[in-house]
DNA sequence: AACTGTGAAGCCATTCACAGCT
DNA sequence: AGCTGTGAATGGCTTCACAGTT
């Protein structure tokens, strides 16, 4: 994962966005989401920013990447946003999803509802223990590993969630990548080598409650 | 074994660090760990840097903020710099946790082993639920909610897993609070108000998904 | 009046470059 | 030589402040 100075390239209408604007983009949906379901049609930046712990003028430069929303002295209409978010994620369509590893992460992801209400479906699941293949885990049966290429190709499944150990990791990496997956949201506690074009994102629980132990531990708050 | 302070600050009292610089420790602690158990005793920030895709500048810039390490021209001993890392973490004791909501995530973490490796145990978990009252996945039996508070006294819990759904989330957030919690490691996909000198660290899997779809997504290579 | 969108300023984080130690 | 620790420079992100719109 090695991170190129990125150029300036103007390939494309969107330039570059920051992996911090991104995350940020995820907590407005959620919000946006929240709000339309109190029957809310009309959000300020203002209100977002308190929402979310942040400032108005964050939550207008974020936005104001991607064009125009929300009309002065009124605020943004929030099923336009959201939708518009929706498409800036990918989220406005049906992903296909492999997992690979059926540990009991694995399994707890198989049946994970947060994927799937945003549109992301587990469609295949493969493990190298021959005591699990075949067997059913929410909506999908257990493959051996030799299946994955035929099955991603089949199936047109573009993204991976990874769920095996540490050790594996890397190998298994690198198999999603031969296979032609584009993005793999890594669980394993290890840094990922993947080839141009291929995105890892990092889950990793480990190092996360590691900062919450710290930030508690620190007598410093802010 | 000299460690030479310097005078940058007091050693009682520690600056506050970002929290950019503290995912990153997470990551060199991982790392050394990982080079200890193959036999390598010694490390160069270059070589830390490159495993992780950061400049050896980066590297050395914030390890620097908790003294000096390595010497130079033969680099950091890994062992040292391990241990001092956990003490910054505080991962060189034990942690107990309390994990509320055993849905198909929350049974997953009772099982994870990478909270058990890092010192953090799971040692009492709750549910509303009346059909999983008395049940035990893994080490512990789940507890009626009604007891959280005398329990993590009683045990000196200072960690919180939540596992709840969204809806539920502030409100038990609420419960652990006045429980006496410290921090909360937060899976529900929900902002939650906790009081001063409680630290809240979300882990939004699926935001992270989004963000995945999003970079798989768009035209620029990050 | 309320709010947006945006240049400019301010602040923080990263990288550079080099003196100094082993 | 090889490496660290660190001031200086650079680059990026956030906040400020305000002109402009409804």
């Amino acid at each position: 994962m090695k991170r190129e100075p990125n150029a300036k390239e103007p390939m494309g209408r969107r330039a570059a966005i920051s992996p911090l604007t991104v995350r940020r983009l995820s907590l407005y949906l959620r919000c946006l989401d929240h709000l339309a379901a109190e029957g809310v049609t009309t959000v300020s930046s203002r209100q977002l920013g308190d929402a979310l712990g942040l400032t108005a003028a964050q939550v207008r430069k974020d936005l104001a990447q991607f064009g125009q929303f929300g009309r002065p002295g009124v605020g943004c209409h929030i099923a336009d946003l959201a939708g518009r978010l929706r498409g800036i994620f990918g989220t406005d369509r049906r992903w296909e999803l492999a997992l690979v590893g059926v540990g009991s992460l694995g399994r707890a992801l198989l049946r994970y509802r947060g994927f799937r209400d945003k549109g992301f479906h587990i469609s295949a699941a493969f493990d190298t223990a021959a005591g699990k293949v075949g067997r059913k885990y929410g909506e999908v049966v257990v493959q051996r590993m030799s299946r994955l290429a035929s099955v991603v190709a089949e199936k047109g499944i573009r993204l991976a969630v990874l769920t095996v150990p540490a050790a594996a990791a890397q190998d298994v990496a690198d198999q999603l990548c031969r296979a032609g997956i584009r993005g793999i949201l890594n669980f394993a506690p290890a840094n990922l080598n993947v080839p141009e074009g291929v995105t890892v994102v990092p889950v990793d629980m480990a190092a996360q409650i590691e900062q919450l132990s710290y930030f508690v531990n620190s007598p410093n708050r802010a």
